[in-house]
DNA sequence: GGTATAAATGACTCAGCAGTCACTTTTGTC
DNA sequence: GACAAAAGTGACTGCTGAGTCATTTATACC
């Protein structure tokens, strides 16, 4: 068999190599138009929630037309998945518990790292992004499902393994934290629902509720 | 002038007594029928969301005909306003600070009343009118300002009087409940989220998470 | 420049659904 | 039973918006 025929393959459905002479637009082209179009349907559904965005609005945000849309996503549903799924890629907060140095507390490693990144969930449009997740969950399940393994379990992970660690060197005095990595983290959740959902006029300072926390599970009377 | 005209009162939109001789149903058929629209609707709301709840399948449901849904609510928002709110009647959570009883520490009172109501929070779906508040929050600002202004504050405000005596009696040894309630109720709205957003399948155990909460914040060391 | 291929367009189709309204039925009053 | 007034009906209207497709434009290769 000679390498022939097999020649209609749409490129922007496979993401192998040309092994056909290409024609038409450059890849390169290619991907800034679908980028474009993600970061126009990132916009719109953030401002809007993905039942009142329209397919029209985000082609003229994207400054495509309506039918172009559809060579790159099969429907309304997909566009919403794909645009999800590549925020929650940035969403991942890094607490890498094996950069605790030899002597340093966990308390103060989780100041030292956890702290910050929650601080700074609500800048980069991270909790806007739990906003999107909670808000479209129910209808969206698999994206949920999403969420939770890439951005949840690995923190409740992390957790339990240094709420063990510091269990055994006599930091925690209880096995509290160890049982239920979600004592710790609850502040997070809590404080987006109520900045995002509940009280927009009102918010809660994330950060600040989440080192109260931290003071709290360890003890601390200041 | 003379107590004529001014005859076609619509009973349904006024609901003084009548001064002119009735005619048609008893108010007591009116209300009954107003109450199975509302039924259905908040059993309809809750399964679908308000983007994906129909009026007809309300009507359905209700086992009236669409257009007279039209006769008791001028628009599907009115509808949903009107579901949630009677629903946020029955969510108010019952801790009513002054009960404490004089030598009752502000812990035991909390766990005798406030912990009770948690773990009933899940059953007669406390928990749903939350998620629904929340899901549909950003669509209608006006329905998470009345579940704010009705539900938490009140609960804010208890909570931060509790914890205020309970500083001065020295029961509390630092200042961080009184400054910010939201510490000891966190895992309430977390544990919503968790449940009825993120992971529906492993859900947490919201009034154990919260003793929990009780435990840290009032740093008992079991 | 000619040709093949893919990207891009936007007018159009079609379905779903909120809201209407002319009509029917029920209820109470005399 | 006759009437008036309100409750209740459901076919219909009009609009919005997802998804299609015949056509046009851009690009690459010869």
């Amino acid at each position: 068999m000679h390498k022939s025929t097999q020649s209609a393959a749409t490129r922007v459905l496979e993401n192998d190599q040309p092994v056909v002479r290409r024609r038409g637009a450059s890849p390169e082209k290619t991907a800034l138009t679908r980028q474009s179009i993600v970061d126009a349907a990132l916009a719109e559904f953030l401002e809007k929630g993905f039942a009142n965005t329209t397919i029209e609005t985000v082609a003229k945000r994207a400054g495509v037309a309506k039918g172009l849309i559809y060579r790159y996503f099969v429907a309304k549903e997909a566009l919403f998945s794909a645009v999800v799924q590549q925020e929650i890629v940035n969403a991942h907060i890094d607490v890498d518990d094996a950069k605790r140095a030899p002597n340093e507390s966990v308390e103060d490693f989780l100041r030292r790292t956890l702290v910050v990144s929650i601080y700074a969930i609500e800048k980069k449009s991270r909790a806007d992004i739990a906003r999107m997740v909670i808000a479209e969950g129910s209808r969206f399940p698999a994206i949920a499902e999403i969420y939770r393994r890439d951005v949840i379990d690995p923190l409740l992970q992390k957790v339990k393994r240094l709420a063990t660690a510091a269990r055994k060197s006599g930091e925690l005095e209880n096995d509290r934290l160890v049982k239920n990595p979600y004592l710790l983290l609850a502040p997070i959740w809590a404080g987006i629902v109520i900045n995002k959902f509940l009280d927009r006029a009102h918010p809660v300072n994330i950060g600040e509720l989440f080192e109260m926390q931290l003071d709290a599970v360890f003890a601390k009377a200041p």
